[in-house]
RNA sequence: GCCCCCAUCGUCUAGUGGCCCAGGACGAGGCCCUCUCAAGGCCUAAACCGGGAUUCGAAUUCCCGUGGGGGCACCA
């Protein structure tokens, strides 16, 4: 039983942009540390220099961020066990690397690539697994170092024992066994002096005294590797537990790049970045990705500080989960319904003078009662709320025609209309709305016809937050000069 | 081709041998409320992949199929 700290990690590599699949691999380590009072750490795995993209450090930053995933310990702001990103630990790779060279547990290969892709085709031609034929396996050390020092290219492979099993267990799975046999001499670290990940994560893990590996399910085959590597080492093991990937809505195969694009023609995007521009919070994101690959027997609906209280990795899921945007939809549209009216008032004020549209905050702050069930996404607000910051509205007209009626009758309802409200001393929705029910009883009208009329009169459209609620924010002046223009545009056709 | 993993309503899932003629949520349908659109309330349809085995008893354990997914790089 160990009594170590709960040090866990999300560990991605640069080299794309911050996604769904991300966001999940670091939320669950994340949970877990935060639950058990431990440390959450975030590593870039940057090894890969062909694959590096400028910016995408900062954007898996800046996506945590947003999300309000804090790490402890990390690049930027460092910590006891850094540096963090592993560019900057070579030299650790490379002791350790050779550390099992000596200790014959690896050894230096120096095939080129020309000579392992020639032997890779015979062997699919000869339809036998494609593996590393073990060509310098057995060279002497001595002879190995000399050529190391005369500068010969090399590469450090791990000497994959040829016989037995190794039993290896995935938290979520239970223990897997595994033929050696079936296992290659993987290579450890790269021609160009960089390891590859199966040296890098495992050295950083031990040395960042990590307890709990939660990574992607593509780790699950190398998990044989890993603990063989490790055991070289003479190290104990992290408890390790393997996520299922996301499979496309259809559920049928893994979300791929296509299949993101084609969610971004949805209106949907699994970008971090896209979904923000598209009005998701992060309350509504966070709620989604978390409930697929973890299950809760009811009230599904959590912040994140919640999310910490009832996480446990024992009800972690093992297997693939489809998205389901119209459930992301669902989330983001509750946790706005929960949101304070000063702070969703901040939230959807962006999203309007993004529009170029002149936000006064008093007028602001009260359409936001009105606005917020309505609010499926943030820029929603957009549809539910512009005309509250316009000077004019120009309704459609055929839209000013009462169904049922037509533009004279339509027009003459206005009228009568725009006298009770000219007669009352103030455009409240307690003093306007009993009036103007007055009206529609005695006229033998309907509410939708009347209702309707003027809600496009002063909104400019046929769907609009509760009518009174709105003209009393719009105010007495612009309600009476927009119903006025109204019934001009119907007398008119 | 070889290796590995997974399998409950359309989707995400609860379920750890009797509490399950399987629970919740999204979505779907219906009703109520209603000035539009929503929100809210009530209700309905909807699943243990198939076959064996173990057991008094299996969604839950084991085996075999089938289906799905992942991996087999000097990428992570």
């Amino acid at each position: 039983m160990s009594i170590k700290p709960i040090r866990t990690r999300f560990a991605p590599s640069p080299t794309g942009r911050m996604h769904i699949g991300n966001a999940r691999s670091a939320l669950y380590p994340f949970l877990l540390a935060r639950r058990l009072g431990g440390t959450f750490i975030l590593r870039i795995e940057d090894t890969d220099q062909k694959r590096f993209v400028p910016g995408a450090e900062q954007e898996l930053i800046d996506g945590l961020h947003w999300l309000g995933i804090q790490f402890d310990e990390g690049p930027g702001i460092g910590g006891p066990y850094g540096p963090y990103r592993q560019t900057e630990r070579r030299e650790i790779y490379h002791e350790h690397a050779w550390k099992l060279v000596d200790s014959g547990h690896a050894f230096p290969c120096f095939c080129t690539s020309e000579r392992l892709d020639k032997v890779r085709q015979e062997q699919m031609k000869n339809k036998q697994n494609p593996r590393y034929d073990g060509y310098c396996r057995s060279l002497s050390i001595d002879e190995a170092r000399q050529r190391v020092a005369n500068g010969e290219k090399y590469v450090i492979r791990f000497k994959m024992p040829k016989e037995g099993s190794i039993t290896v267990t995935d938290h979520l799975r239970g223990s897997i066994v595994t033929e050696n046999a079936a296992l290659d001499d993987s290579v450890l670290m790269k021609s160009d002096g960089l390891p590859t990940y199966h040296l890098a994560a495992m050295v950083d893990d031990q040395l960042m005294q990590i307890t709990h590996v939660i990574r992607g399910s593509e780790w699950l085959p190398s998990l044989p590797l890993h603990a063989h590597v490790i055991r070289a080492f003479g190290w104990d093991e992290p408890v390790f537990m393997h996520l299922s990937v996301f499979l496309k809505p259809s559920g049928k195969g893994k979300m791929s790049k296509r299949e993101a694009a084609e969610a971004i023609k949805d209106g949907h995007s699994i970008f971090l970045n896209d979904m923000k521009d598209l009005g998701y919070t992060p309350e509504g994101v966070l709620n989604w990705i978390v409930l697929m690959g973890w299950g809760v027997a009811d009230d599904d609906v959590m912040t994140l500080n919640q999310m910490v209280e009832r996480f446990t990795i024992d009800s972690l899921t093992p297997s693939p989960a489809a998205i389901n945007f119209q459930k992301l939809d669902h989330f983001n549209a509750t946790h706005i319904r929960l949101f304070s009216t000063e702070d969703l008032a901040g939230r959807i004020k962006p999203y309007f003078t993004r529009e170029g549209l002149n936000v006064n905050d008093d007028v602001l702050l009260k359409i936001v009662p009105l606005l917020r069930e309505r609010l499926v996404t943030l820029d929603d607000c957009l549809g539910f709320g512009s005309f509250f910051f316009k000077d004019d509205v120009s309704p459609n007209p055929e839209d000013l025609i009462a169904k049922g009626l037509d533009a004279k009758q339509s027009a003459g309802i206005a009228q009568r209309a725009y006298e009770i409200l000219l007669a009352q001393s103030d455009i409240s929705h307690e003093r306007c709305e009993p009036p103007l029910r007055a009206y529609v009883e005695e006229s033998g009208l309907n509410a939708n016809q009347v209702f309707g009329i003027l809600r496009v009169a002063t909104t400019g459209q046929k769907v609009s937050p509760p009518l009174f609620e709105s003209m009393e924010i719009i105010g007495r002046e612009k309600c009476l000069a927009r119903i006025k223009q109204a019934i001009e545009i119907l007398e008119k056709m």
